[in-house]
DNA sequence: CTTGGGTCCTGTGCGC
DNA sequence: TGCGCACAGGACCCAA
C-alpha cells in the first residue's frame, strides 16, 4: 500500500527521529529482505550520521556522512515504527515513546545515539534496503530508470503525452509504470482515473492529448492531497504507537465495489475487475 | 522496443 | 471450529 504519499508521509515522521543525529548500533536480525542486504550492514551503519532524508518514488534515501546514502524501499508491508527520545529543533525533545517489545518481523533496528529507536518490519519482505554513493543516484540500478516526480517541474502535460503516444497498453498499466511517471500505485491510479473520467482500459495511445494532458494536474491533486493528510496523521502517530506507514484516508473508488458513484449527478456504481492480476475499481459510467 | 505474465512473501478474511 | 484458497501489493525478470 505505500506509494508516493505515504512513503512521503514516512520519510517525514522519520526525520526528527534520525536527521542530524548519529545511529549507534544498526541491528539487521536477516540477510535479506526482497534481496540480500549490504554486506556487513550492520557494521557499516554503526556510528554513522545521518545528514538528511530525502525521497525518490516510493523509495526513502537516507544520506549519511562519508558520501554514502542508505535506500529503504517498503515494498508493500513495510513499516516503521519510532520509539524513544525524539529530538527536534534546538534539540527539545518532540516527544518521548516507551520502547514496544521486540515484534515478528522486525528485520532492521537503528538505535540512535540520541535515544530515539527505529524498527523496520515487514511482514511480507517485499521491502528492501541498500546502499550506494552519494549523489550516483542516475547511475544506480534501482534508481537510473525512474520517471520524473509526478510533483515535479519536469512532469507535465507534452511529456505525458510523448511518452502515452503510440502505446497500446492500457492508461491504467502505464500509469502503473515506475519508468513514464515515478510514485503512482494501484490505489492513486484509480483514483486518478476515477477523477478524470477516464476508463482504465482505454490504450494509453488512444486517448485525446487534452485528456493525457489533464490527468497531470489530476495526478497532482490526488498526490497533495494524500501527503496533506498523511501529514496531518502524523502528529497521531507520535501520540499513539509511533507507526508510520499507513494512515487513514478516504478514496472515492478503492475498495468501494459496489457502492454508489460519488460524482455529481452520476447514477453508477463502482465495480471492480481484474487487469493484469490487480484489482481496479471504477465507475464505468462516467469513465469512458 | 513493447507488452504481458510469473514471482517473491505472509497475514487476513472468506466460503464451505 | 478448521481448512484451504484467493487476495493484497511493488517491481524485477523473462519470454514472446
Amino acid at each position: 500500500m505505500p506509494e508516493l504519499p505515504e512513503v512521503e508521509t514516512v520519510r517525514r515522521g522519520l526525520e526528527p527521529a534520525m536527521s542530524g543525529h548519529v545511529v549507534e548500533k544498526a541491528e539487521v536480525n536477516r540477510p535479506d529482505l526482497r534481496w540480500p542486504l549490504p554486506e556487513n550492514m550492520a557494521a557499516r551503519l554503526s556510528g554513522r550520521r545521518v545528514l538528511g532524508l530525502r525521497r525518490r518514488s516510493k523509495y526513502i534515501l537516507i544520506d549519511l556522512d562519508k558520501e554514502e546514502t542508505l535506500l529503504v524501499h517498503l515494498g508493500m508491508s513495510g513499516r516503521m515504527l519510532i520509539s524513544g527520545r525524539i529530538v527536534g529543533d534546538f534539540h527539545h525533545d518532540v516527544g518521548v515513546a516507551e520502547h514496544p517489545e521486540p515484534q515478528k518481523h522486525d528485520h532492521v533496528v537503528f538505535h540512535m545515539t540520541s535515544g530515539a529507536r527505529v524498527t523496520f518490519n515487514d511482514a511480507r519482505r517485499f521491502g528492501a534496503m541498500d546502499m550506494f554513493p552519494t549523489g550516483s543516484e542516475s547511475e544506480y540500478w534501482l534508481l537510473r530508470d525512474l520517471g520524473p516526480e509526478p510533483l515535479g517541474n519536469e512532469f507535465d502535460g507534452d511529456y505525458l503525452a510523448a511518452r502515452f503516444a503510440g502505446r497500446k497498453t492500457p492508461v491504467k498499466s502505464a500509469l502503473l509504470d515506475q519508468g513514464i511517471v515515478s510514485g503512482l500505485g494501484n490505489i492513486y491510479v484509480c483514483e486518478v482515473l476515477f477523477r478524470a473520467g477516464i476508463d482504465p482500459r482505454r490504450h494509453a495511445g488512444r486517448i485525446a492529448e487534452r485528456r493525457v494532458q489533464s490527468m497531470v494536474p489530476i495526478i497532482r491533486d490526488v498526490l497533495s492531497e494524500a501527503i496533506l493528510a498523511g501529514g496531518s496523521s502524523l502528529r497521531d502517530y507520535r501520540q499513539a504507537d509511533g507507526e508510520l506507514g499507513y494512515f487513514q484516508h478516504t478514496f472515492q473508488v478503492y475498495d468501494r465495489e459496489g457502492q454508489p458513484c460519488v460524482s455529481d449527478g452520476c447514477t453508477g456504481t463502482v465495480t471492480r475487475f481484474v487487469q493484469s492480476g490487480r484489482s481496479t475499481f471504477a465507475c464505468l459510467q462516467c469513465q469512458r
